[in-house]
DNA sequence: AGTATACGCAACCCAGAGGTTGCGGATTCC
DNA sequence: GGAATCCGCAACCTCTGGGTTGCGTATACT
């Protein structure tokens, strides 16, 4: 798990993991309790996610007096699509390379 | 896990999945043995790879006499990196604004 | 016909992820 | 100072995901 895009695909792969996500998209800084308060799991387990984010590079916290705020560092991202473009992309070349060689057939 | 999107990132989240995928990316067909020769696991392990890779659509299986053949379908990855664009775009709306915010403060 | 190959199905094992409860320590409010 | 929040740490539980072995079956080779 060295690898980042893998790390970031497996901080992804679950859904309050997503949603915490999604609310950091449009809420730009967030709490622990602030979001288990939208969930239906306990503090801790969302304080567990947020860790599993920062781990994967998605998220950066900062100790505010005595609440944490967590906040999206959407970089990694970039990384992920990168690597799901590749695959696309290389599978849509040798497509169009059969796509070439069943015209020369017909021909 | 009825959401697609979950079941691409959930799909993508394993290190042997994403090697079938790249596999799939430059070999356009494939069969489970086949794999299996070229990773640290069984038949059988591949097999079910390849059938999570199936459930979430990114895989189509095709039987051509007494072998297996997968085949890519990239199709359900441009959902999820829609969902990954959507999430990094708020955020860059929120920093923008947050940037305006600051330069209306200053002057 | 007999052997070898490729598959699917089922039972089983086991580590780890997601979750909970129960604390104790800071920080803010009155 | 005392009560109310907000947090982190640790122990614990449970279940699922990745993996294996074993077996039966269908297709290909000779």
């Amino acid at each position: 798990m060295n690898d980042p895009t893998g790390r970031v695909f497996d901080a992804l792969a679950d859904p309050n993991r997503r949603y915490v996500l999604e609310a950091l998209a449009s809420r730009d800084t967030v709490t622990a309790t602030e979001l288990a308060a939208e969930l239906p799991v306990t503090r801790q387990a969302v304080a567990k996610h947020l860790a599993a984010l920062n781990e994967a590079g998605l998220v950066e916290s900062r100790r505010e007096g005595r609440e944490t705020l967590y906040q999206l560092t959407p970089a990694p991202l970039g990384a992920a699509m990168d690597w799901m473009a590749s695959v696309g992309a290389d599978w849509d070349a040798r497509l169009a390379a059969l796509r070439k060689h069943l015209r020369n057939r017909r021909s």
